[in-house]
DNA sequence: CATACATTCAAACAATCATTAGATTGTTTT
DNA sequence: AAAACAATCTAATGATTGTTTGAATGTATG
């Protein structure tokens, strides 16, 4: 019938974003590229693969139309082709941390003990920060940071943290967040502060995951 | 560094349900799936495929945990693992959409005339048919009106709408919906209805876009 | 118990994909 | 203009996937 030769060319052409989800490596590209803009050898070095094999993944995203890309001097820029893209990942993550045993347990495997989670509601926590009753602080690189970070954090990259610890108060509940569930750096970070005395939680979220619930970002002012 | 050993697995996990969703075929059983239970004989009948091929899709998208089924007698039923994965669906088609240009070329060149599209915000509509204003039409089969459907729709299925087209008030807005975007079956009924001298027009929505907009299913009661 | 039927399994093939290496294109710096 | 560098393109590899075919499994029915 004709309504096949129709709706084929339809499927297929989500098909097309199904593909570029098909890959691990892609999948890191997109979590990374969620922090915001990166270049090929930015990327590359996170995900300690080639820089050709780095180029050949983003060409397949660019192909799927998920990322974009600009060149400045020397160096292409890499990024998502829209908030939308970041939120997909998220709800991915989500279908197959709900749905894949195995998945759970490599997180468990890999997360710190369960009771330095941040266990409060969004809202609440977002409470808790304005007012000054907790210090959120945001251990990814600065330039991460500066694209777009959750109301209220400070902050204080992970390569920074041990030589800036009196910046923190020692009497208030300090939380600590990074990319997202799949980021050691909070895990990290809370393991150096408590290990100093402090009172350090993780939260799971990343800015993508914290947008996904519908709460507000600081962004970068353009 | 230990760190790539710890979060290759967690990416590798993501990606089991990322190549799920790379094939036209196994789209289409999903969006078949989010109206309800079927069998491998109507899944295959349905996308116009041989009953082993499709039982082959059907395994994939079981290894990837996001479908499940039960045996019963001669026939296993196969569902979606959780209204999650009707909701991946719907996110991923979208992203599809606002980035693939060539998928809203494909989906104008199925579609019926655009002035036969409702226009009115979802919760204006459906105020409208709470109040007998409109009359909302489903035009599935009549097993997945039962599963779930639009609050205040009608069962009226494509099959039998010539046949019953008494029913329908002549002076009053018609509002047809099917299974999505993807699906003609209201394009027909539009038709149909215009033909006939009814004032119809097609809801792009089907059940699974109305419950990602964050608005109320009449479910089956259980 | 034999038959019919829905579905899965196993094997085979072509097509596609991930990865690597070498050559090439732009761009900046000298 | 030449050298240095970021990134892509091309070609080749082995691995994975989609599809078809025939055999096997499990369940109902005569």
């Amino acid at each position: 019938m004709a309504t096949r030769t129709l709706k084929d060319p339809l499927y297929e052409q989500v098909a097309r974003i199904g593909k570029a989800l098909a890959s691990p490596r892609r999948l890191e590209l997109l979590e990374l590229l969620a922090q915001g803009e990166k270049t090929v050898e930015m990327l590359a070095a996170a995900l300690a693969i080639d820089l050709k094999l780095a180029s050949a993944h983003l060409k397949a995203l660019a192909a799927a139309r998920i990322v974009a890309s600009r060149r400045d001097g020397k160096y292409r820029w890499y990024r998502l082709s829209g908030p939308d893209v970041a939120q997909l990942w998220v709800r991915l993550r989500e279908v197959a941390e709900t749905h894949l045993a195995e998945l759970r347990v490599a997180l468990h495997a890999m997360a710190g003990a369960p009771e330095t989670l941040v266990a409060t509601a969004r809202e609440e926590l977002l409470t808790q920060a304005r007012s000054g009753a907790i210090v959120v602080i945001d251990v990814r690189p600065r330039d991460e940071y500066d694209t777009a970070h959750l109301p209220f954090a400070r902050s204080l990259p992970l390569a920074e943290l041990e030589a800036r610890l009196a910046e923190l108060p020692a009497d208030k509940d300090i939380v600590a967040y990074c990319r997202g569930p799949f980021c050691l750096f909070a895990d990290t970070a809370v393991r150096l502060l408590t290990a100093r005395g402090y009172r350090a939680r993780k939260l799971r979220d990343g800015v993508s995951e914290w947008q996904a619930a519908g709460l507000p970002l600081a962004m970068a002012a353009r």
